[in-house]
RNA sequence: GCCACGGUAGUGUAGCCUGGUUAGCACAAGGGACUGUGGAUCCCUUAGCCCGAGUUCAAAUCUCGGCCGUGGCCCCA
């Protein structure tokens, strides 16, 4: 082998490649179908926009480079902060709600493993403008639309809010920056750091119990709710963030989504992140099973524009491919009947390739260019799955050919102006 | 960045432990037997030891490094 492909990248052939397009496209109705518009944004950015959203941090884990102008750029490691800088640079002062969704390819440099490469794709929506919390819940509804769209069984939905959390430890007079911080630990899950940054900003161990209680707090609605409520009483700020979930959780149901567990201990680690967020989990997927990311967050300000309320989310979509392949969903993308040209020798060759001109007019047809004998050219056919052949010999002096089905094996002689009008019905 | 396992024609594999003939087999691909008829048979052809260094008279085989793959850790915008 001369030479290999980068490290974390993939060839598709075409069968695959006929899947991803198939799921592609029906991801795309359902987007449609809730009025969201395609928007494309550039494979590279400027560094400083993908760090101006994530941190410096992140750069290890970017493929970035300097252009021959000296200018420091970034291949994009996700879609939302493009999105989000398109919005702001084009579309702010457009009506209100902005329903946008996008579907490309992303960067990361880190190290492969299953569900996880170096290049990957991204679909997802930004729903800018509204506040509302059905603006909230029609994200996650759409969401799991899709899901169900592509036929995928075996996934979870988990809804929750950093909203919550953030205006506990608001009320207790934590500034925002340590508060961010904050939530990057509980993001990862290391509850002995987190009780210890707690004790350092001076919380109780009432409230350092409460916090660790709520983020515990894992299930159906009424139960976490009724425990939350327990765990936060008198502290208004944080029972009225509950509320406002509450109030998503309202409209999510009246949208038809009521299978979903509620998961106060979703922190999403990113800085931007308001209020609802959400997380989706093929369940079926190994270390990498999350497929679906999402929320509500404030970023346009980030990028220099005025702040706008927006929801959102992104699916993994290489993981959603291996996710519905360990469902066992079929993914044959639907083609017409296959159709080939043969010619009866070079004599016929000329006239194949007018006929073969002709049908393209309506009908997928290609020609036998190999100058195979009939007997080789027909092996090629049958083991293609092709489903008609058009024998191309002297009787197309008299104006006519061999129409071949090759299913039944049966053939008869068809007027070359009738031959289109046979194989398009 | 870390750990485990792996890498032989296009694909799947035998050989590796116990270094030593032309690295074997199946399928696929191209051609032919069959000059106007496929999914059958037979024949021929193309094509391979991931890369590099070391040990040795001799390396696909043993050792080390790298690259790549698979899965996991870290991370995951």
């Amino acid at each position: 082998m001369k030479y290999s492909r980068p490290r974390g990248t993939r060839d598709f052939l075409p069968e695959e490649m006929a899947a991803r397009r198939s799921v592609e496209q029906r991801m795309r109705r359902v987007f449609v179908r809730f009025g969201y518009a395609e928007v494309a944004t550039p494979t590279f950015e400027h560094l400083e926009l993908i760090t101006a959203k994530s941190g410096e941090e992140i750069v290890a884990h970017l493929y970035h480079f300097k252009d021959k102008g000296g200018r420091d750029l970034a291949l994009r490691p996700e879609l939302t902060a493009p999105v989000m800088r398109l919005y702001v640079n084009e579309l702010q002062s457009s009506p209100k709600p902005l329903r946008l969704y996008y579907f490309g390819n992303c960067f990361r440099y880190e190290r492969p493993q299953a569900g996880r490469y170096r290049e990957f794709w991204q679909a997802g929506v930004e729903l800018i403008g509204s506040s509302s919390p059905e603006a909230q819940a029609e994200v996650i509804a759409l969401a799991k639309a899709v899901l169900d769209e592509l036929g995928l069984r075996n996934y979870e939905l988990h809804v929750g809010s950093v909203g919550v959390l953030r205006k506990f430890l608001e009320e207790r007079g934590i500034a925002e920056g340590e508060q961010c911080r904050i939530m990057g630990i509980i993001d990862k899950g290391d509850e002995e750091q987190l009780e210890e940054e707690l004790l350092k900003l001076g919380l109780s161990e009432e409230d350092r119990s409460a916090i660790a209680g709520v983020l515990e707090l894992k299930g159906e609605r009424s139960a976490v709710v009724s425990r939350a409520e327990e765990l936060l009483a008198g502290r208004e700020a944080a029972l009225n963030e509950l509320r406002e979930l509450e109030g998503i959780l309202d409209a999510l149901e009246s949208f038809g989504v009521r299978e979903y567990t509620l998961n106060l201990g979703i922190a999403r680690g990113l800085d931007y992140y308001t209020g609802m967020v959400f997380e989706i989990y093929a369940s079926k997927l190994g270390a990498e099973k999350q497929i679906c990311g999402g929320g509500s967050y404030s970023l346009a300000e980030t990028f220099g524009g005025k702040p706008v309320a927006t929801s959102g989310f992104a699916f993994g979509f290489d993981r959603i491919m291996l996710a519905l392949e360990k469902d066992g969903v079929e993914l044959g993308g639907e083609e017409g009947a296959k159709i080939m040209v043969i010619p009866f020798g070079e004599e016929y060759l000329d006239r194949a390739i007018e006929i073969s001109a002709l049908l393209r007019r309506s009908v997928a047809c290609e020609l036998e260019v190999m100058r195979r004998k009939v007997k080789k050219a027909l092996s090629y056919a049958s083991s293609k799955g092709i489903d008609y052949v058009v024998l191309v010999g002297e009787e197309t002096e008299r104006g006519r050919v061999l129409l071949k089905d090759m299913r039944s094996g049966e053939q008869r002689e068809v007027d070359i102006e009738e031959l289109e009008r046979e194989l398009a019905g």
